[in-house]
RNA sequence: UCGGGGGUCGUCUAAUGGCAAGACCUCGGCCUUUGGCGCCGAUAAUUGGGGUUCGAAUCCCUGCCCCCGAGCCA
């Protein structure tokens, strides 16, 4: 799991990097101290804290304290002491954004002052309605335009404290017809007259989220400040604040916002109303119960902060939404535990055997290893082996079905490290239950070898009964029984798990009291185990399961059979098909919407010069497209060549530079579509050509010239080539024969890199099947 | 409906115009003093349609589906 992960995020540092904008970076971890972490911002901790330490950068811990109302210290102690335990030092740099009130006071002041900030005196209600809908543009207030002077001075007074809870606020004046609802005159500070647990009563109206953040981002010259996805919307106001808050010359550096797609995981919750829900309603034990998705919980349960880095590293950062299988964070888990845990025997749910043939009250001290085979550690224990032992519940069967290979009548079994025994005899009770086995050992296989090499089926974990020490152990399963607690009409607290945790009682080999009470164990063939940290006392030792081990024999629920998998299939076809009827059902053509001008360009463009009708289309519904080519035109007369460069070429970079503020000129890009068309350069090198047209504004034929980008046409001069390319992959060469043909692209490539894309691919293409096939 | 974002094996993530790859899950096998670990193998994907190109998951057009946005929350 050591992959060098890469994310969109790294590209967009190194790039930032590599092109100056940055000496180096500052990110931050801004929680608002409202709630308990949980894995979800973990992802967001390693993340941050991560880029910090792998670019050598810092990344600051920064509350996000600007509503009073809803925050509190304990929240602040708990949040700090989450993080160091995740193992992140955040050293001097503790933050909060209370700190900075007075400088997000004179923000405000300027903006008012620059005309961008008004104080608005509708109550919550119009404003409300006045913000509009998503389909109809808000209206202005009736104070939109307060003079500056009447809103500095109102402004002021909010802060004296001379009006009451929202009497008024400050709104930025932006757009109220917006297609963007955030930029409808967002709000930028309330009234509040609430007491701040680190300011005190100094304050009584405090700034809204998109006020504050940036510019606490911009104070500590943060330069990557990553965020969940649902603030996208949000950028735009971000970018806005920061670009009329700071000085020009700040804003080179200025930091900026990336989103990126939040943690789900499946068979859990992670919201922070129901995860308080749980708690609230007792049906957990509390924030930190073991079975919640909370640092807390998983602390408490022994999960490591290495396996939570860990996991948080193996999932990737993207932009797409994605729920994570519980199954993938219990493999990261098992992973890191196999390796650090030693092995060491406890039985659950105690089955007493005695052993007939082994003498009353003899104790035999066999060896075990703490580390399997794989493991590359030192280290053993002693565990007593006596007459009376106890073995899984489980691990025994009167009438074993096909397959298992554990204890049953007449059956012998190895204990681990132990001897070999049969079962001789099953002892029922009264009741009819088994009460105890019977079973005879065999002297000779002391440590668990048989000195004729005879070798059972089974091998079972044990604990003596005269040496065991009881444990409680709690057993953790997925909290809910549903994948999607939130899906569905019904309440997520239907979809609970009742099983989510059982407690049984049995025992541990005595060894467990040499190792400090923090260890984590393997209990073999059972799970992961350490004592609670809370509750667990040397005369009650209370083991809570990590993670149980991977089972691959009991009898999983959720398999599926082959007509099932039958069945989906051909669910997915139908689904297919009736994704195809929908598509086509709503199919539309360019030219469909167009303008009344804009058709008769179109139609000009169809009937004049004969374009396509949608290459003619795209290019007349765009004034500076239809400019543009126009003019192209009168460097290179063949009109359908020109659209179709321009559609397939520049319509990518004109979304993001319009043409008109390109460095490339009308004029060149016909020059350079003739280029092409009378086969001056391949389709391939005009790749190349065009990005250095981009960059640099030369005329095509300079940078051919300059680069040496003709195209190769001539056979003489390819065969070379391509038979050094074929004769330094002969491997590949013979998976081609071999009926691999996706490797043409691969020899085309290399032929392309060899020849700096100047070679005719069609004629390559040619040579390359003539010479792969015989 | 308007604006924004997104859509690659069941799941998560790669492939930055050139061999659709890895991990988890599932299933088979090997190994085994843990029915663990490990190893080998199998199943399995580019959202539909059209276009550009020698070559498209990637570029263009056009649908479909999902998420976010109308808090004085963050």
């Amino acid at each position: 799991m050591n992959t060098q992960n890469s994310n969109f995020i790294k590209g967009i540092i190194d790039r930032d990097l590599a092109d100056g904008t940055y000496k180096s970076i500052v990110t931050r971890f801004p929680p608002e101290p409202n709630g308990y972490l949980h894995i979800g911002h973990a992802k967001s901790v390693v993340l941050n804290f991560g880029l910090a330490e792998e670019y050598n950068g810092r990344c600051h811990l920064r509350f996000d304290d600007t509503n009073p109302e809803t925050e509190n210290e304990e929240y602040i102690r708990s949040i700090k002491e989450t993080v160091a335990w995740l193992g992140f030092d955040w050293g001097e740099h503790l933050y909060f954004a209370s700190a900075y009130f007075e400088q997000f006071y004179k923000y405000a002041q300027k903006l008012i002052k620059d005309g961008k900030a008004y104080v608005d005196s509708q109550n919550e209600t119009e404003i409300r309605e006045n913000r509009g809908t998503v389909n109809e543009p808000g209206k202005p207030s009736l104070y939109r335009n307060r003079t500056v002077e009447e809103n500095l001075a109102l402004f002021h007074e909010m802060r004296e404290g001379k009006y009451r809870n929202g009497e008024h606020v400050l709104r930025a004046r932006i757009d109220m017809a917006s297609p963007h609802m955030i930029l409808r005159d967002p709000l930028l500070y309330r009234i509040k007259h609430a007491y701040h647990y680190l300011q005190g009563d100094d304050w009584c109206i405090y700034p809204m989220y998109d006020f504050a953040h940036p510019l606490e981002d911009a104070i500590e010259d943060v330069t990557h400040s990553l965020c969940t996805l649902e603030f996208d919307t949000n950028r735009v106001l971000y970018d806005w604040v920061l670009e009329n808050c700071l000085k020009p010359e700040e804003l080179p550096t200025r930091p900026h916002q990336y989103e990126f797609a939040r943690l789900n995981l499946t068979y859990t919750i992670m919201g922070k109303r129901k995860l308080l829900r749980l708690v609230n309603e007792n049906l957990v034990t509390g924030w930190d119960d073991p079975r919640l998705p909370t640092i807390a919980g998983l602390r408490k349960r022994g999960v490591p902060a290495a396996a939570i880095r860990e996991f948080c590293r193996s999932i990737g950062v993207t932009r797409t939404e994605s729920t994570v299988e519980m199954s993938h964070f219990e493999h990261v888990l098992r992973d890191h535990l196999n390796f650090i845990a030693p092995r060491i025997n406890a039985v659950t749910e105690p089955l007493k055997v005695v052993i007939t043939n082994f003498p009353e009250g003899k104790t035999d001290w066999v060896e075990g290893s703490y580390w399997p085979r794989d493991v590359d550690k030192e280290g053993s224990r002693k565990i007593p082996f006596t007459r009376e032992l106890y073995i899984e519940r489980d691990d025994f069967r009167e009438n074993p079905p096909d397959g298992f290979y554990r204890l049953a009548p007449g059956r012998e079994v190895r204990l681990r490290y132990g001897y070999f025994v049969t079962c001789e005899k099953v002892v029922k009770n009264d009741a009819g239950e088994i009460d105890y086995l019977e079973c005879t050992y065999d002297p000779e296989t002391r440590g668990g070898d048989a000195p004729n090499g005879r070798n059972p089926g089974g091998t079972l974990h044990w604990v003596s009964a005269m040496h065991g020490v009881p444990a409680e152990f709690r057993e953790y399963n997925r909290l809910f029984k549903s994948a999607d607690p939130e899906s569905g009409d019904e309440d997520f607290t239907e979809h609970l798990n009742p099983g989510s945790l059982t407690v049984v009682r049995g025992y541990v080999e005595p060894d467990v009291r040499e190792h400090p009470t923090d260890e984590r164990f393997q209990f073999e063939r059972i799970g992961y185990f350490w004592q609670d940290p809370d509750e667990s006392t040397p005369d009650h030792l209370i083991f809570n399961q990590i993670v149980p081990l991977r089972d691959t024999w009991t009898e999983k629920e959720g398999t599926e059979s082959q007509a099932e998998i039958e069945q989906k299939r051909r669910e997915r076809e139908l689904e297919k098909q009736r994704q195809r009827e929908r598509s086509s059902a709503g199919d539309r053509y360019p030219w469909e919407d167009l303008s009344g001008s804009q058709r008769v360009t179109f139609q000009r463009y169809v009937d004049e010069y004969s374009l396509d009708r949608e290459n003619a289309a795209i290019i007349a519904r765009d004034d500076d497209l239809s400019g543009f080519f126009e003019e192209a035109l009168t460097a290179y007369e063949n009109a359908s060549a020109v659209a179709k460069w321009m559609v397939n070429k520049l319509l990518a970079v004109h979304k993001e530079t319009p043409v008109n503020q390109m460095k490339v000129s009308p004029e060149q890009f016909g020059a350079y579509v003739e280029m092409i068309s009378t086969d001056v350069i391949s389709t391939r090198a005009a790749d190349d050509v065009f990005d250095e047209m981009l960059e640099t504004g030369d005329d095509p034929s300079d940078i051919v010239e300059r680069e040496g980008l003709q195209q190769v046409s001539d056979e003489g001069a390819l065969e070379p080539v391509i038979e050094k390319i074929l004769a330094d992959n002969p491997d590949k060469v013979e998976r081609y024969r071999d009926g691999q043909k996706g490797l043409l692209g691969f020899f085309m490539g290399q032929v392309m890199r060899e020849t700096g894309g100047t070679a005719n691919p069609e004629l390559t293409k040619e040579i390359l099947s003539q010479m792969l096939n015989n």
